[in-house]
DNA sequence: ATGGCCATGTAAGATGTTACATGATTTA
DNA sequence: TAAATCATGTAACATCTTACATGGCCAT
């Protein structure tokens, strides 16, 4: 296997700390996940532990419930050798950048009607709210948990959806001379 | 054509807004971005931009330097009208959403042993902290040629590394103990 | 028992990446 | 004029997505 992808990485990280687990399991780890940018389909995860498996970075186990037969997966000595090169030599670059789906269409507004520019800004002003409310609620169940680095996961999309929030709020205020009630 | 890609749509958008222009200069358009998510090598490029052609929503026209033979392309109405559809009719869930590769590997601090996580989480804030000068930069810039838009989407960048460098702070006061010296 | 969800896949397809190739143009 | 870089591609490849398929399990 020539390189860890990010799926295959983000995966095999999830293997570790949660293992052993069935590639539906995993799916759930994803889509549970509270920045869901990857679809985890079954397409896309089961070639994806089979193409683990036959690095043996991973190992599976039989596992029945009833009728029918599944397989675990867990990490082996190699997979977290493996797991640990990936993180430390991954491209620093591309770590540290961080594609931002809206700021490019944020760019882009000059093709639209004022109209819709207003309309398209504000829907976004109100996705972004309801994700801080969703993302603080995340914050205070993992505060309740007590995992330290489960909290800072949380506090780091936190942080990152208020500057967006507050972005998008000088958006408003440039483009369209909207002034923003200032926050509870 | 069926639905525009990510990479589609701020193709045909950079195209809206500087045309006409060749694959080459496109291609550098996204290579001098500051946020170079996409390797926009010239094996996704030319393909791409013959795509739109195909479809209609850019325009070919000849264009002669010397002995050397390429084409500029510019939006057409159809080009436009799709354009408009797409920055509108995404799925918000994903625009809203935004990938932090970097979050994904501190998630995965366990693994490592705990000097490698330190000089790991060193070395992104190093990274993080030229990524601000940088950033900083750009925004200055920005700030000198007068557009407003180009202005407001370098403020976008600027407020999120703001926020990882802080969170990447809080990161490393949590688990080593560090305390971080105060900003200048 | 039947309709719906759980769980495990497979097939087809498009998109984007890396690596290679090639001639034109500029620069030392 | 030789070397570097500009500019335009092409080929092979891997990964991921969407859509489909299938059978077990559970609640009504």
């Amino acid at each position: 296997m020539r390189k860890l992808s990010e799926l295959e990485g983000a995966a095999l990280g999830i293997i570790a700390r949660a293992q052993p687990l069935t590639p539906y399991q995993l799916r759930k780890y994803f889509a549970i996940s509270p920045n869901p940018h990857w679809s985890a389909s079954a397409g896309s995860i089961y070639p994806l532990v089979e193409r683990l498996e036959a690095a043996r970075l991973v190992r599976a186990e039989e596992h029945a419930t009833g009728e029918r037969v599944g397989w675990k997966y867990s990490i082996t000595v190699t997979g977290r050798k493996r797991l640990r090169t990936w993180i430390l030599g991954g491209d620093t670059v591309k770590v540290i950048g961080l594609p931002d789906l809206l700021r490019v269409r944020v760019a882009m507004m000059p093709v639209l009607p004022p109209a819709e520019q207003r309309q398209f800004i504000a829907l976004m002003e109100q996705k972004l709210r309801e994700t801080l409310a969703i993302t603080r609620a995340d914050v205070a169940r993992k505060q309740q948990e007590g995992d330290p680095l489960n909290l800072l996961i949380s506090r780091g999309a936190l942080l990152q959806t208020e500057a967006r929030l507050h972005w998008i709020h000088e958006v408003q205020a440039t483009l369209f001379g909207v002034q923003v009630q200032p926050a509870p």
